[in-house]
Order: structure tokens, then sequence, then C-alpha cells
DNA sequence: CCGGGGCATTGACTCCAGTCAGTGAGTGAC
DNA sequence: GTCACTCACTGACTGGAGTCAATGCCCCGG
């Protein structure tokens, strides 16, 4: 179902393309300082390049490294009895993959490429002197993690309360968030996963999601095309979409504390 | 609604209990060392006590200090457009509460006491003045989030795929292996919350709670006396909440690791 | 070229959980 | 004591989402 398993996806050590990368990109709770740049360039030396559908780590595997999306995007996901993917996380360009991870020996997750994606792998040992240097990074850690449980808290929220139709609101304007990130088009999104994996996000059934997909398009909401999706109406999504105007937005709003 | 408003919540300045108390017993990514604890105990002075009901915070006020539980329960909640509370977390002795929330300037949620509750207070800034001495801290900080983010994935999870038998199923077996971790049995359980807040936390109807309570008493699973509920049958409960062994199971596997 | 496979969509049917309604027990105010 | 209120439970009905099935499209390989 994978190609290319694991750990030893294509591995070029040294890769200088770090030093002008995308980790000045990384998504923020505050911006780094530029020493904290430097250093977690210097460590970002060794990089993978995945091809769609390719693995970077699996359910079990060993915690031995940090990895970021340079480029790209991929999902986290378990697979259940039923050889269903219950998807967790998509992860995009400037996005710390699985972060949490750190706190255990095992990955409780896989971790695959929606695209053709360039990740940046920083070693759990590397990480671990550099927080030494750095306890600024250590914060800056914490500020990430958080940032992601708040975002699960709001996931849940979705889960719990809301119709299919307001999900895939939801789910769009989380997306067209992200594109907004990357200095890209808030309006028109190419999907970079399919309807079964964002099926397997928002806890429907593939069917389900096609169908909420062609209600929000009868009701002038977006305009669809296959994995090609204009958003007409964002205040209409938000409506839908009630529970949270955005998905992260709580957790992206005015200037960033620290601890 | 709720009594007692806010924070100022009876606060007790200079409570020497604190010393002999319940920061030993904190929920543990990896036990504190004496040098973290006494530095923790130092600061955590100021302590409240909160009757049921009353508020600890609400969504919308200033972050400015983290708490902890030293004895009794509490939960977090957001309050919907339609007066429905969605609960987001439940926190027992020894837990920090939300303490994702110091990654903003306002919490996005409110809290709550289930039972009578104490509380240790630690200002933001002496949380901030303590990670300074004690960098260890801001990594032991890290890994309590990081483990609630992977609870929170599994709370996705069972969102997502189960019915209403099986949340509660998952939900009785996280309960038990709450009271477990604090010496209390693991198969008799004195619920803190009511049935409303059960259905708030799992995504359902309160009435849909009460039938899977009595399903779940009909295949002779548990025994259930209004609040007080005996878990006859784990392995069936188990096998009932297929998806993962018990709530938090992950997180709290083999030894803990460090970044 | 055609066949196989995955993806997306749509329709028909089923079923689980939500909603509405009613009951009884317990508690607190007066 | 009564009244009001909350909590827990149960029944009847409804509806939204899951399931099963069929179709069309596209891509890849032989």
């Amino acid at each position: 179902m994978l190609n290319n398993a694991g750990q030893g996806a294509v591995l070029t050590e040294s890769n200088r393309a770090c030093e002008a990368c995308a980790l000045k990109n990384l998504r923020l709770p505050r911006p780094l300082n530029p020493r904290e740049l430097e250093l977690l360039d210097q460590r970002a030396k060794a990089s993978a390049v995945l091809d769609e559908g390719a693995t970077l780590f699996s359910q079990g595997d060993s915690v031995n490294s940090v990895y970021i999306v340079r480029g790209g995007a991929v999902k986290t996901f378990v697979t259940d009895r039923n050889g269903k993917e219950d998807i967790i996380g998509f992860f995009f360009t400037g996005d710390f993959i699985a972060l949490e991870s750190l706190a255990c020996n095992l990955y409780s997750m896989s971790c695959a490429a929606l695209t053709k994606t360039y990740i940046c792998k920083i070693s759990r040992a590397d990480m671990q002197a550099l927080t030494h240097e750095l306890p600024s990074l250590e914060e800056y850690l914490f500020l990430s993690v958080s940032e992601e449980l708040l975002g699960s808290h709001q996931l849940s929220q979705i889960l719990r309360q809301l119709s299919a139709d307001e999900r895939l609101s939801s789910f769009l304007l989380f997306l067209a968030h992200a594109n907004e990130r990357h200095k890209l088009s808030g309006t028109d999104l190419a999907l970079p996963m399919s309807r079964r994996e964002i099926a397997g996000y928002l806890g429907l059934a593939v069917e389900t999601v096609s169908r909420a997909f062609s209600r929000l398009q009868e009701k002038q909401l977006i305009a669809v095309n296959d994995r090609n999706v204009t958003l007409l109406d964002i205040e209409g999504l938000r409506a839908q979409s009630h529970c949270c105007q955005s998905y992260r937005d709580w957790t992206f709003s005015s200037e960033k504390p620290g601890i």
C-alpha cells in the first residue's frame, strides 16, 4: 500500500539546501530568533525526500529524530483493525511532525507523504544538545505542542458537535488558513489529500464526505472540481462551522506570550 | 449556575499544607527530582478551595497562573451557543490544569470543580522564574503537554469511531486508570461527574449515556448504582472499547525518555 | 487497444443516536 | 408539609450518517 518504506527514505546527508530553507517558515508560536535559527540549521543536515504515499515512520518505530516538513504535506495516522486509516493530523511546510512523540520511546502513529515532500530531520541527540545550548528552544517546543493541543481540543469539539456539512466547512476553512500561512490563496485550494483521508480525519464515511462536498456546492458556498476547491462564501462557511471561527484561530490570535 | 465566581475563590495565602502536599503526586511523565519538587513547593504558596460547581477560571480570563489539583476533581469546558457544555477534560489530584493555556494570553476554556477541590496556584511570573532556574522543569512541562496531546489524539479516535456503548466503556476504563493512579480501587468507581458531563465529554446526548449505562449493565459488564459504578468485567469492557487498550495507556507505557 | 484498480459521486436502504416526552427519586427553600 | 428544581432513566419517534451497490472517470500496465 505504501511504497518506499520507513526511515530509509532517500536520505541525502549534508544537503545544503537547508541553509536557505524553510526552517524560517516554521509555524510560529513566536518567531525563532536568529541564533535559534542558526543552531537549528546547523543540526538539520540530514533530509529526506518522500514520494507521494511514502512512509516517514510507522507506529511502533522508535523515536530517534524530530522531523520538520520543509516542503509538501504529510499525514499522521493509525490503522484500525478493519484497515481503515484514522487520520490524526495533517502537516504542511514549516510544521514539526508529531513533536509530542518525543515524550515516548515508540511512535504511536505512522506518518506518510500526501504529495512529494521534503523533510528536515534532526536527531534526538542533536535536539537534546540544542535544547541545552538554547533553553529558549525548549520553551519554543513547549509552546508548539501547547498549540497543537489547543487545536486538538477544537478538533474534538468539531467531532462531538458538528454535522457532516459543518465538519467539512470547518476543515476547508482550516486548509484555507494553512494556505494563507504559506502565502497561497485563501480561497483557491488544491487539496493534497483524498476524500478518504478527509473522511478519516473528520470521522465520516467517504460517501458522506462526497455528499457534503455536493451539498456545500449546491448551497453556493464552494465550487468543487475534484481536488480543486474554490471557497465562494467564506462567511457562509464560517456560519456553517459555528463552533469555532476557524480551526486553530484561537491559538494564533494576538501576540504570543512566553511561559 | 456556577456559584462562587472566578479567581477570587477563597485564596489562603501561605498555606503551609503545600509542603506536605500532593505536588509529589503530580502525574508523571517522569518523576520530579527533589530539587524540582522543593522549588515548586516554595512557589506554590497560594492555594484555593473550590466548592462543588465553583469556577476556577472562565473562558476569556487572562492566564496569570498555573493551577494544579491538590485534591478533588475539576472539568474544563466551553459553552456553546445552546448553553450546552462541551467538556474538554477532567483533571484529578496531581494534574496540571490546562497547562497548554500558557501558550495563550487568554483562556480558551473555563474550569469548574466537580467536587470540593483543593488547588495549588503558581503565578506565571513564578513559573517563568522557576523554569529559568531549572531548565529540566521546562522539559517536564513539555513532556506533560505532549502526553496530554497524545491522550487527546486517543479521545479524537474515540469520538470518530466508537459507538455510544464503546465510548462509555473507554471512559470507564479511563476513570479506573485514574483511580489506580491514586491508589484507589480500579473496579469500584465513585463518579465525580454527572451524566450530563459525561455526555458533554463523549459527544453524546444525556439520554444516550443513560441508555449506554443500562446496556452495559444488562451485558453484566458493570453494575450501576447512580454514580457508583462497579466494573464487573474489565476484559469485556476493554473488548468493547477496542480501539485503545485504555485511554492514555500509550502515554504511560514503559519508561520515560527525555527530549 | 483493453482491463484492472483507485477515486469520486450518487442512490436506496438501514440503523444508531438525537429529540421529545413522561416518570420517579432526591434535595433544598420556604 | 409543598413546591420547584435537578438528576437519572425509559419509551416512542425521527433523521442523519453508515452501508451496500452501481456508475463514470482517470491512470497505469500489458
